[in-house]
DNA sequence: CGCTACTTTCACAAACTTGTGAAGTTAAGG
DNA sequence: CCTTAACTTCACAAGTTTGTGAAAGTAGCG
């Protein structure tokens, strides 16, 4: 069925897989991201992203490839760079953008993640003190804020050894 | 105003804490839950549930607490019941249901996270056959499904840790 | 130096979410 | 059994969020 030409393709055999797999995949990921709590739009990008072979597109591909408008690819991406998530690269002699993939992707995610944990942290120490630190409420709060910051002094050592198990992997070098 | 006196409360000074420090404590948690990705009113009934001393309130209690509706209630219930993170018990003798926040909270929580991981996990691997195995990008999502199955793993590490680091804080006993 | 390709911003319409009052259901207690 | 307290469900109003088309900004390239 369908699809696999493109005209002016030129590596063959289907530049990205399978058309209709591939989009069928990038939706299936993007509604399990969506689901956890990201925007609907950010998430649909950061899954094609995922599924393209540079791990960059431009905005034009984006807005191609899930049917929407530049605005909205506009906004998405906005959000995924404020978040940390993609990185934006100008081609030199060109006019297009390029969205990018960080290469050290869940690095870069969990990154962030220890600053909200902080925040978190901060907010129910507060919270000791209102409910004073000997009631039951109030110690349970000081455990719930122990275990933020426990977690946060955890997210570096598995960070290591992610990348300790990674190179176990025949995945080959990074893209 | 200052509210701390409440008529029919029993312990003296203050049974749960300043009322308005509280509250406000409640409030700034639940900001943080629900910008996190919570709905409103389920981080509100959970961030109550934390402050208060028993780790358990009834319908009647939220919804005098939160100013809101017992439907408001009964919706943020229903929510947190489904996500593992509250249980509801009946008092023996009565008609009141009361809400409980599960002993151990955040191992509830992370139990239920890798059920989410391994959804996460299969969608990728599926799309890895769609993309190709040996396609830059097949490889790169192949990275990302090991990386969840590795989190996975990882956690019941961290929560034995977690359990271990909890004893030799002076929290007390459970409540 | 102006043309043109690309991107962002803006105002708005559509769609979804959220919380409420009111009616409905269940079960304790007389 | 009947009453009544407590919870749930339902339909709807209010408020947000989301995505779009159109206009305005930027910057390569002739």
């Amino acid at each position: 069925m369908s699809a696999t030409k493109d005209g002016d393709s030129d590596t063959g055999a289907g530049r990205d897989g399978d058309e209709a797999a591939v989009s069928r995949f990038v939706e299936r990921f993007a509604a399990e991201m969506t689901e956890a709590g990201m925007q609907r739009m950010a998430s649909r990008v950061f899954a094609s992203l995922l599924a393209s072979d540079e791990s960059a597109l431009t905005s034009a591909e984006l807005s191609e490839r899930l049917q929407i408008s530049p605005a909205a690819v506009s906004g998405a991406v906005r959000y995924l760079t404020q978040a940390g998530m993609v990185g934006r690269e100008r081609e030199p002699g060109s006019r297009r953008d390029r969205y990018r993939l960080h290469n050290d992707l869940w690095f870069e995610t969990f990154t962030r993640r220890d600053q909200l944990l902080a925040r978190w942290e901060k907010v129910l120490r507060d919270g000791v003190e209102s409910l004073g630190p000997d009631s039951p409420a109030g110690l349970r709060i000081a455990e719930t804020a122990a275990f933020m910051q426990f977690l946060d002094s955890e997210l570096k050592g598995l960070m290591t050894r992610w990348h300790a198990h990674r190179e176990t992997l025949d995945l080959g070098p990074r893209t």
